[in-house]
DNA sequence: GTCCCTAAGTTGTACAGCCAACTTGGGTTT
DNA sequence: AAACCCAAGTTGGCTGTACAACTTAGGGAC
């Protein structure tokens, strides 16, 4: 490298709209560019990355900070790492992880599908002592249920039984009753997500279940359990999801270098 | 610091049996160190971590091995990372993550019970497409399928339907019917698993599964399809698990840090 | 008392360098 | 021809430094 002050040898890649809220850092945009370049078959799947060494040449930054890129694509499986041989790309398709899982409608239009929002029911009591846990708010603490069915594409497929604290409640409680996405309108009032966890098993459909997904009491739906937080760690969601058979699945990519994925024993 | 050279103040915690596999290396040794705090209640939960520096001090290490013990505490979301302030503890349960969900085995003593296994059925002949394929083998490749029946306290649990390419399935093949964990077996002839990539959905039972878990077919079961890989890359194991309702969930933490899970349309 | 601003503290990003551990390929030896 | 060994290449681990971005607490102005 010559100086090293006017950085940047082309990492404006244009492949996909960034997440709006990601900082646009040095790491960050390499990475971005090397997922564009991997998507883009510039590296077939199963070739050889270029070295550390000879991307920090070409970018133009420290080795240092390839290395920061590239465990972001490692944690998603995308490349190998292995010490004394180059990086090996694993897979060509994109992953685009958080934000996607977070936003049922995000997910949706990622696939290309209509998503579709109907609320039926919001209303403001004492939380169950089970949501007072997992919001961390005490006990007979008050807290917005709300109620939506889901649909792709106008076919329903997913019944949402969200629980918000107050100060996010009151703000969920105005939005219009066919919002595509109460996460993207939260972000717009400041409220980000940044963490989740998730517990998925199987449950049976109950008689409101059945009404909305239009299936039988007592089917099985795949379910997911979700408590969302701000960067603070406080819990801003606590959701409780429930999809018809064959309409959706989840996947999970961990590795022994990051990530945590867990069995647990249910209830 | 004074001169650094005789390292460690204090990094041998003895709070969990270590995975023999994990190279030792500084910044592991710290992060477990500090989840053996964590758990132990040195931080309650909500308190706040010491600063990067004032850790870097006590265990006398470079702050940058501080931020890479953290990074993994943070990628299991035992911690929270903001800028501008002190790291919150956010959960004090320990997480095994990676090994623990690779191994059934594992997992059952993690969580204080007996497991089981005795293997059905062993082939060798040649693969399907799709198992071909999660196996990167050309096409019809001979493959070894093995079937077993997983129990927990000799309750039977789970049903395993597990794919590996001739160079495994020639070790698999003369393990013990009764043997109770695979992966450890396979860990002892050089087989490592790093990364695995889970699909987890609903299906239905067959007539095979309904004999064997006695229950009725068409029942719905948790599935979990799972393709793991050695750190090369290369994939070792290709398998569909079944599970009874009920007896198992999985969790999953992901962050904007890191992290990939998504959600998939089935099939 | 309340508001505002500043300063100290803390984490994030980036850079540079050094050595160890490991893989690979090629040449040498047997 | 086969086995062996060595050197070059590559990633992992660790240290040290510097600055930017952000939070928080406390003091001062009003």
């Amino acid at each position: 490298m010559t100086s090293g002050k006017t950085g940047g040898a082309g990492v404006g890649g244009t492949g996909q709209p960034k997440d709006p809220k990601a900082p646009q850092t040095l790491y960050r945009k390499v990475a971005a560019d090397l997922r564009d370049a991997i998507a883009a078959g510039a590296y077939g799947s199963g070739a050889r990355l270029p070295a550390e060494g000879a991307l920090a040449e070409r970018y133009e930054v420290s080795r240092g900070t390839i290395r920061q890129a590239l465990a972001l694509l490692r944690a998603d499986g995308l490349v190998t790492s292995r010490r004394g041989t180059r990086r090996v790309v694993l897979s060509d398709t994109r992953v685009q992880s958080f934000a996607e899982l977070t936003s049922f409608a995000r997910w949706a239009r990622s696939i290309g599908e209509e998503p579709g929002g109907r609320t039926i029911a919001v209303v403001r009591e004492p939380g169950r002592p089970l949501e007072c846990e997992q919001l961390r708010l005490e006990s007979e603490a008050y807290v917005y249920r709300v109620l939506r069915l889901r649909t792709l594409s106008g076919r329903p497929v997913m019944v949402e039984r969200a629980v918000y604290p107050e100060w996010v409640g009151e703000l969920v409680e105005r939005f219009p009753r066919e919002a595509d996405s109460h996460s993207t309108l939260l972000e717009g009032h400041g409220v980000l997500f940044t963490d989740a966890d998730h517990t998925i098993d199987l449950a049976p459909a109950d008689t409101e279940d059945a009404v909305l997904l239009e299936c039988g009491v007592g089917d099985a739906l795949l379910r997911e359990r979700r408590r969302s937080t701000d960067s603070t760690g406080t819990p801003v969601e606590w959701s409780d999801d429930r999809y018809l058979p064959g309409t959706v699945a989840f996947t999970v990519h961990n590795s022994t270098a990051s990530t945590a994925l867990s069995r647990r024993t249910s209830q």
